[in-house]
DNA sequence: CAGTCGTGGGG
DNA sequence: TCCCCAAGACT
């Protein structure tokens, strides 16, 4: 890219921003500890799915001490539903880190930060710009998608060959004056105009200079990407329950739902008076009758769970299994599972109990906007 | 390099 | 309902 071409898209795209970059919690802040912690979040998760699970996260954890002194499962808890847990894992890894061999200082610039866990390519450069002001490209889909389209690159960009040359583009665009409001500046776009579906051309403020809008290539640019084949996956899910208190169990360390707290989950579709309750002793578990109540299939980037849930009431055992324990219905946002965990307790409970903990349960988990009801009715 | 790892919103 | 996909990193 000429220096004059990407001088104006520079110039162009930092204008726009200033007048038009929303106001969110991470911004107007230099603290590199903040700007990471919405940037892990923000990872393959929409901002409006960030911002509560943000605001309730700093303010527990205020700093990367407070952070690196915390309870594993405390911090999973608080990434409870947000998904791709193994963010949080080696966020927590990354900030002990920090304090124990930098002090406590985040290293200020990209190549230090890019030896620190979970930090790839695109975290580093995204803190090193954002809250030190490094000229430092931060490419994510957005980025690549306004590149792409900006130089017309066809093929696959989302890696190999095609990555590369959004890359190079956009480090060319680093280098100038307030280099960090350039890198917000070319992920907001690419957020709020130059978006993967009916793009806002007449808004933007770098069309004279978009390739693809010149050649009329702006729906086919940047070709989709590739997507994994989902499998299904068929299991039954036991809840048992006892005394407002349903028995989970911890998954292991690595994999599906690492350390996160499900139900009993047993492969294939059991029946309840056969199958499942055999399966459950070889667990030695007595769960005593179990009852089908219902179904649930829950989507995952490469399979899809269908799930049928059989709920359990017998008397809670004296001895549990390892790695089993009883999870108060009314403490549960404390606890570390994932949304499945949730919807299949959902998929046991009749509506009366439903109702009830739904009064105790984070209501921030979903927009009150969305739910689409009356408060005080229900 | 290709597979793994979640979830919820929107067309 | 189905499909796309959103501020990716790691193995």
């Amino acid at each position: 890219m000429s220096p004059d071409r990407a001088a104006s898209i520079r110039a162009a795209i930092l204008d726009w921003y200033r007048a038009n970059a929303r106001e969110l919690p991470w911004r107007g802040t230099r603290d590199p500890y903040a700007v990471w912690i919405s940037e892990v979040m923000c990872q393959q998760t929409r901002v409006d799915t960030v911002l509560p699970y943000y605001a309730r996260f700093m303010a527990r954890w205020p700093t990367v001490e407070a952070l690196a002194a915390a309870d594993d499962d405390d911090v999973r808890a608080a990434w409870s539903g947000l998904g791709y847990y193994r963010r949080a894992q080696l966020m927590l890894k990354a900030a002990r880190e920090v304090v124990s061999q930098h002090q406590g200082r985040f290293p200020d610039d990209a190549d230090g930060l890019l030896a620190l866990p979970g930090f790839g390519r695109y975290t580093a450069g995204a803190v090193a710009a954002f809250a030190f002001d490094r000229p430092r490209a931060a490419v994510d889909g957005n980025v690549t998608r306004l590149v792409a389209r900006l130089e017309a690159l066809e093929g696959d960009v989302m890696q190999g060959s095609g990555a590369q040359a959004v890359w190079r583009a956009a480090e060319a665009l680093a280098p100038g004056a307030s280099p960090g409001d350039v890198a917000q500046g070319l992920i907001e776009v690419g957020a709020l105009v130059c978006t993967a579906r009916n793009p806002r051309c007449g808004a933007c403020p770098v069309a004279e200079a978009c390739k693809a809008r010149a050649q009329g290539a702006v729906e086919r640019i940047p070709a989709p990407r590739k997507r994994a084949t989902k499998k299904a996956v068929a299991l039954t899910a036991v809840l048992w329950l006892d005394g407002g208190r349903v028995l989970l169990s911890r998954q292991p360390e690595a994999g599906l739902f690492a350390s996160l707290w499900c139900p009993i989950f047993l492969e294939g579709h059991l029946e309840p008076d056969g199958a499942a309750d055999e399966a459950l002793r070889a667990h030695r578990l007595d769960p005593g009758p179990l009852t089908s109540t219902g179904q649930v299939r829950h989507v995952l980037t490469h399979r899809t769970l269908e799930i049928h849930v059989l709920r359990a009431s017998n008397k809670a055992p004296r001895r549990l299994p390892e790695g089993m324990a009883w999870a108060p219905l009314d403490a549960l946002t404390e606890w570390a599972i994932p949304s499945v965990t949730a919807r299949c307790l959902d998929a046991a409970l009749d509506r009366a109990e439903r109702a009830k903990i739904r009064l105790t349960r984070r209501e921030t988990r979903r927009t009150p906007a969305a739910q689409g009801s009356l408060p005080g009715l229900e």
